[in-house]
DNA sequence: TAGGGATGGGTAA
DNA sequence: TACCCCTCCCTAA
């Protein structure tokens, strides 16, 4: 689930259903106990995500910092009646109001920091595309690596908010060799995975869905120009979690390999750029 | 129906 | 490098 735009999708709907609100904030689970009571019937002014980290300001100089990890969730609904909503499962954080629950489960932080440590968090992070209209400063230490660019790309210090679907799917659509170290890669090629991330993200952030593929790209950004609801029932991607089968492109033997602890996949045959 | 792996990343060893 | 968070989804049976 959580690249970026996970993040992001989440911070929008937590924001449209709390902000300005005074809210109930609980731990069903115990393990946020102490955080919880210090946010408790205070009002929300802002949620909003830098990468990979969401942030929730209260009143108070007060920010709810979460970090997903690979398994958390953060899901918010509409409560269909006023009071107390069942709790299932292991709901780390609970944020209610009586038309709104937000529950979060499974995340590898959840704390309760001050505005100045919010920053540095910010400070220890490059560029995210759906936040940031200016890469360069991910471009500056691209340039100066001799880490592969499939490494750099999920690097949250270099750039903020790639996980493996979206550094697999970009390199293949423009073609590039994910081996290929920082230091040589092109100017203009960083140039394309920059720009075809900051096209990509939002299209995550609207759907739910790492969406890559280019008739889908199409479908979606077109639906959403009409303001139609976009549906997509078929989960597709270039290269992700295809092993075996053949580029669509070009036709090869997708292959994969552990990079760093993550499974890369990518088409030999065709990204050979640099 | 059970079991394993993963769209992460910090910390301990 | 191993473990942890303990969810969600997919596959094998």
């Amino acid at each position: 689930m959580p690249e970026g735009h996970t993040l992001h999708r989440i911070a929008r709907d937590l924001h449209a259903a709390f902000a300005g609100r005074v809210v109930s904030v609980s731990s069903p689970q115990g393990r946020f106990a102490a955080g919880a009571a210090l946010l408790d019937e205070h009002a929300v002014v802002e949620a909003r995500a830098h990468g990979k980290h969401l942030f929730v300001e209260f009143a108070g100089e007060r920010v709810l910092h979460v970090h997903l990890g690979l398994i958390g969730t953060f899901t918010i609904d509409a409560t269909a009646y006023v009071g107390e909503r069942p709790v299932v499962g292991q709901v780390r954080c609970r944020i209610a109001t009586d038309d709104h629950a937000a529950d979060l489960r499974g995340p590898i932080t959840c704390r309760v920091i001050t505005p100045d440590e919010e920053s540095a968090v910010h400070h220890k992070l490059g560029p995210d595309p759906l936040r940031d209209i200016d890469g360069d400063p991910a471009w500056e230490r691209i340039r100066r690596s001799r880490k592969s660019v499939a490494a750099l790309l999920m690097e949250q210090d270099v750039l903020a908010g790639i996980g493996n679907v979206y550094r697999c799917e970009v390199l293949h659509r423009h073609r590039i060799n994910p081996m290929t170290p920082g230091e040589r890669l092109k100017r203009t090629s960083w140039e394309l995975i920059w720009s075809d991330l900051r096209r990509l993200l939002p299209l995550g952030v609207a759907t739910g869905r790492i969406v890559t593929v280019a008739h889908e790209v199409q479908e979606i950004e077109s639906a959403l120009l009409e303001g139609e609801d976009v549906h997509l029932d078929e989960r597709t991607s270039y290269v992700y979690k295809r092993t075996g089968q053949q580029c669509d492109r070009c036709g090869s033997v997708i292959r994969a390999k552990d990079v760093a602890g993550r499974t890369l996949y990518w088409c030999g045959n065709c990204q050979r750029r640099s």
